[in-house]
DNA sequence: CGCTCATTTGACGCATGTCAACGCGCGTGG
DNA sequence: CCACGCGCGTTGACATGCGTCAAATGAGCG
C-alpha cells in the first residue's frame, strides 16, 4: 500500500475547493465511504489545523466539540493517574479518526508526536451529517468495531504477555500496518519515544530498552539508532508476537 | 434502577407476539431506541435461546453469523494464549449486546456464567434492518463508543494500577452499575469465579484472593462467602478505585 | 565541538508469581 | 439426615522478574 499524501511532500491542506478530493488520506479515511458530492458537504464543515510536537489536541474530560481526522504525523492517546502514572491507550496514524467520544466528554487526551496535521469537524455538525449520509454512519460503526477489536487485543497484551511478547507484538503491528505508520519493507520508523512505548505496553522505559537489546542480541531485530528498527528474523518476531491460542 | 425482567422470575422469552414488548431488558438494551412497530420487525428475526454454565455462545475466529442481546445471567468474553494464559476482555450483563465484530470473525469467545438467556439476531438481517432504522444504527454507534471508553479504562487498569487498585476499580464498577450486575445497595453479588476475576484484572487467583483479604482487613469491604461482597467504607473504595488524574 | 537530553546499562530490592498445603462449602450418595 | 469427597478459595513459603535508583553512553543540535 502507498499513501503518497501522508508524506511531508504531500499537498498542503489549505481551505479551498478540492481540499478533500486532493487529500492524501482520502482513500483510507472514513471519508472513503462518501461520494464526491457528499464530500463537498463534509468539506464545508471542515477546518484543517496543525499542531506542534507535544501540543494537546484535546484533553480528557473536555467537552467534545470536535471530531478529528489525522492527515499527517502521529498522535498519542493517553490517560493519567496520580504519581505521574501514564497509560497510552493508542497511537493514531494518518487516516485514523479521533475524538469519537461517548458521554459528553473526551475519554482520553490526545497529544501530537512531532508536527501534526488534522481535519477538524464540529461534532454536532458531523453528527447531523450522519443522518443524511447513512454510508458514513455505517463506516463509523465499522471503524468503532475495529477499534474495539484492537482494544481487546491490547488488553490481552497488557494483562497476559511478557515484556518480550509485548514489544514483539507492538513492532509486529507497526510492521503489518506498513508505511502508514512509518517505515517500509522490513524497516520500522518509530515516531514515538521509549517513554511512549513503555506507557503503551505497561512497562518502564528501562524494561523496554532492555527488551530491545535482548531482541537485538537474539538476532530478531537490528537497531539503527533508537528510532529505526530493522526486522532481521521475521518468523521469530511473528512467533513472539502472535503466540496464538492453541 | 430496577430490572424486574432480569430476575429468574421474569416472563419466559418464548417466540410469540409481544416477545420484545414484554422483555425485561427492553428499556436498557439497544432496542430502547426503537418504536413499537420497529420492534415488531426486529422481533421477526429474533430467536431466544438459553445456555448452561460454561457453554460457549460463540468462539473467537468463528464466522459471526449472529449478534446477541443478553436478557438473563452473565457472560464472560475472553481471549486465549498458549500456556493456558487467559484474558477476560469483558463481562456482559443483561441488556448488553455481544457479538458486534469487525472483520468476518468474532474477536473473542463468549462463555456463559451460570444459566444464560439471550436474544439471537442473524447478523446479516440485523445489519439490513439498520439501513431501515437509522435510530438503531445511531444507538449501536453510541454503544460502540461506550464500550471503547470502557476498554480504554480497562487498559489503564491493566497497564498501570496496583492489585488493590485493580480490585477496587472492579468492585466499584459493579457497585456503580448496580442491580443489573447483581447485588443491591452496598451489596455486590459476584457472578464470576476468582479465576475469571484474576484473568480480567491481569493477576493470579492467589493475588486476587490475598487482595480481597487485605481489603477486608482494612475495613473497606466485608466478605459474606466468596461470592458476596458488602462495601463497608464506600469512600475508601472509591478513593482506591477512582484515583483520578491530578 | 560541546552541551543536553534520551537511551542504555548496571546493581539491587521488592511485589507479585509460583508451588504447595490447607480449609471450607456444597453437592451427592448412603 | 449425615458423611464423604471434590473443587474452589484461602493462606503460607519461596523465587524471580520487573521496577527502582543510579551512572554511563551516545545521539542530536546549536
Amino acid at each position: 500500500m502507498e499513501f503518497p499524501g501522508s508524506r511531508p511532500t504531500a499537498l498542503r491542506l489549505v481551505p479551498r475547493g478540492g481540499l478533500c478530493a486532493r487529500c492524501g488520506v482520502r482513500t483510507v479515511a472514513a471519508c472513503a465511504a462518501l461520494e464526491d458530492w457528499e464530500l463537498e458537504r463534509l468539506e464545508a464543515i471542515t477546518t484543517s489545523t496543525t499542531f506542534e510536537d507535544g501540543q494537546t489536541v484535546f484533553e480528557q474530560g473536555d467537552d467534545p466539540r470536535y471530531i478529528f481526522n489525522l492527515t499527517e504525523g502521529a498522535i498519542r492517546l493517553l490517560k493519567l493517574l496520580p504519581n505521574g502514572r501514564r497509560q497510552v491507550v493508542g497511537f493514531v496514524f494518518p487516516g485514523d479518526m479521533l475524538g469519537l467520544s461517548s458521554h459528553g466528554a473526551y475519554t482520553c487526551s490526545a497529544e501530537a508526536i512531532g508536527k501534526v496535521g488534522v481535519c477538524r469537524f464540529p461534532r454536532a455538525k458531523l453528527l447531523s451529517l450522519l443522518d443524511e449520509f447513512p454510508n458514513l454512519k455505517t463506516r463509523l460503526l465499522d471503524i468503532a468495531a475495529d477499534e474495539l477489536s484492537e482494544a481487546q487485543e491490547q488488553m490481552l497484551l497488557l494483562g497476559r504477555k511478557s515484556p518480550a511478547e509485548k514489544l514483539a507484538s507492538f513492532l509486529w503491528r507497526l510492521h503489518r500496518d506498513g508505511s502508514r505508520c512509518g517505515g517500509s519493507e522490513n524497516r520500522i520508523d518509530l515516531a514515538m519515544s521509549r517513554t511512549d512505548i513503555a506507557d503503551y505496553l505497561g512497562l518502564t522505559i528501562e524494561t523496554v530498552s532492555r527488551t530491545f537489546t535482548r531482541l537485538r542480541n537474539d538476532g530478531v531485530i537490528r537497531l539503527d539508532g533508537a528510532a529505526h528498527v530493522v526486522i532481521e528474523d521475521e518468523d521469530a518476531l511473528e512467533e513472539l508476537a502472535e503466540a496464538m491460542a492453541d
